[in-house]
RNA sequence: UCCCUGAUAGCUCAGCUGGUAGAGCAAUCGACUGUUAAUCGAUUUGUCGUAAGUUCGAAUCUUACUCGGGGAGCCA
């Protein structure tokens, strides 16, 4: 008999097959038993009734235990009531080890003891939903940008000291060639690989070393890139809306289960793909004024005007050309105001900064200049400066946080719980 | 780095102005032919985070430390 994954159980109704898995939950009382069997594909509910059952099995049955790993020899039959519209009536177990004490119990536990106990968290239900349109939203980002014949460029992980100055970098011994850093962005690289093949986008980890405690920081996360060619700063937040769309899309059209289990209603979703709220800093600030905030105009929004500007909406917002001096020192002056960027930072209703995005500086004595105005060494940035040297170019770009972009589209309240393994300032284990 | 908050049974917590501990759940045993965080009955469970101090007496008050949780800054 060929191994069956329970997601495929349908298309062996009526049939007798051989299927492996954990034992999830199981309960019963003198005549029946129900076990839920989790293979990862999915929950199906197994039937062991002292009637259709042989006495054996009925008493193997008995000794099960929550996370158990068993084979069982089933009959698919129908059942309207559960979620994969079927039931196993259990003919024949065979134990292959009987789980002892598994600690995550069907209750209620805190956070610690959980995340210490994440490789085993990850069994959950809820978890099991959050890392599925986690996968399914890692996909969409990749589809959206090959149909748009991107070329997938990655930036290096290990660099020297080259990157945003500002947040503080891990580093490690690197041979006779001192300390090595473990990127907090693959721009500078992106920008490079942009002149090369015209539209790119970059995928992988990032590193900061940022003593940040909140829900929406981790030490270890992933972020995707893009990075256009002749492209403005009003192309930029177009395509960043067009993707955060399609992903969005995306999720609802293949994770509704998840989204079920997870009581994110689509409707919620919905609300994403409504055209995005464009607000350019300095009508940010007026507004702020309006409803109150103290917010000096020049100074950077605080996490309090976020939540103040964004609750008038219900879709994302971009606010748009920040103060220079907010702003990383790549990132273009505005040709209307010498103060302002061209950049903007997507902000979702509810939770704050989504995507970091700007337009580079392209001019070489202007991006030199801002090098040493922000108190870099030129010299440390001799081939990022060469982009403006041998044929310089409009370009912009942007960074999206995978665990962000999770968080706000599974509704899951703390970032930690988005990506498989969580670094964070107080766990590196497991 | 700063602010707030916490540490009591395997888990989640209660324990008031000081008198050496309690609930629910889990676990174990029992009851029940349809449950789906099953339900019902019974039983077991403790260096009260660590160290010192005040006191006749500290889970409770004081100080220090350790380890969490939430937030600010910073950002994705």
């Amino acid at each position: 008999m060929a191994k069956i994954w329970l997601r495929d159980i349908k298309d062996h109704l009526n049939q007798e097959v051989w299927l492996k898995g954990w034992v999830f939950n199981k309960r019963g009382s003198k005549k029946i038993q129900f076990i839920e069997l989790r293979d990862g594909t999915m929950v199906v509910q197994g039937i062991v009734t002292i009637n259709d059952s042989n006495q054996e099995t009925w008493d193997v049955c008995s000794e099960l235990t929550q996370e158990s790993s068993i084979e069982i020899r089933a009959q698919v039959v129908e059942h309207p009531k559960s979620v994969s519209g079927c039931e196993l009536i259990i003919k024949e177990i065979k134990v292959i080890q009987i789980a002892v004490d598994f600690p995550i119990t069907k209750k209620e536990h805190g956070p610690d003891f959980l995340l210490k106990r994440r490789h085993l968290w990850l069994r959950s239900r809820l978890q099991r939903s959050i890392m599925h349109v986690r996968s399914q939203i890692i996909k969409a980002l990749h589809n959206f940008f090959h149909e748009k014949n991107y070329t997938h460029m990655d930036s290096p992980i290990l660099t020297g000291t080259i990157g945003e100055e500002g947040s503080t970098l891990f580093s490690t011994e690197y041979f006779d060639k001192g300390n090595a850093y473990l990127a907090q962005t693959g721009q500078l690289y992106l920008e490079a690989s942009c002149a090369a093949l015209g539209k790119v986008y970059c995928f992988g980890p990032t590193f900061r070393a940022e003593k940040s405690k909140t829900r929406r920081h981790l030490t270890e996360f992933w972020m995707l890139e893009a990075e256009v060619a002749f492209n403005n700063n009003e192309d930029n937040m177009d395509l960043q809306e067009e993707m955060f769309k399609y992903v969005v899309q995306h999720v609802i059209d293949t994770c509704p289960l998840q989204l079920k289990s997870l009581g994110r209603k689509v409707e919620d979703l919905q609300k994403f793909i409504q055209p995005f709220a464009k607000l350019s800093y300095d009508d940010a600030v007026d507004r702020l004024h309006e409803k109150g905030s103290k917010i000096v105009r020049g100074k950077d929004l605080g996490a309090e005007d976020e939540v103040m500007l964004t609750q008038d909406y219900e879709m994302p917002v971009f606010i748009y050309n920040y103060p220079k001096s907010c702003k990383a020192f790549y990132m273009k002056k505005d040709p209307n105001n010498s103060e302002r960027v061209l950049c903007s930072d997507l902000l979702v209703p509810g939770y704050g900064e989504v995507i970091g995005a700007s337009q580079r500086e392209d001019d070489l004595e202007t991006l030199t200049q801002n090098i040493i105005d922000f108190g870099l060494n030129p010299e440390s940035f001799d081939w990022y400066l060469d982009l403006r040297k041998y044929g310089t170019f409009e370009h912009s770009g942007f960074g999206i946080g995978l665990e962000r972009t999770v968080s706000v589209i599974t509704g899951v309240k703390h970032i930690r719980e988005t990506i498989p393994f969580p670094r964070m300032m107080t766990h590196i284990e497991p």
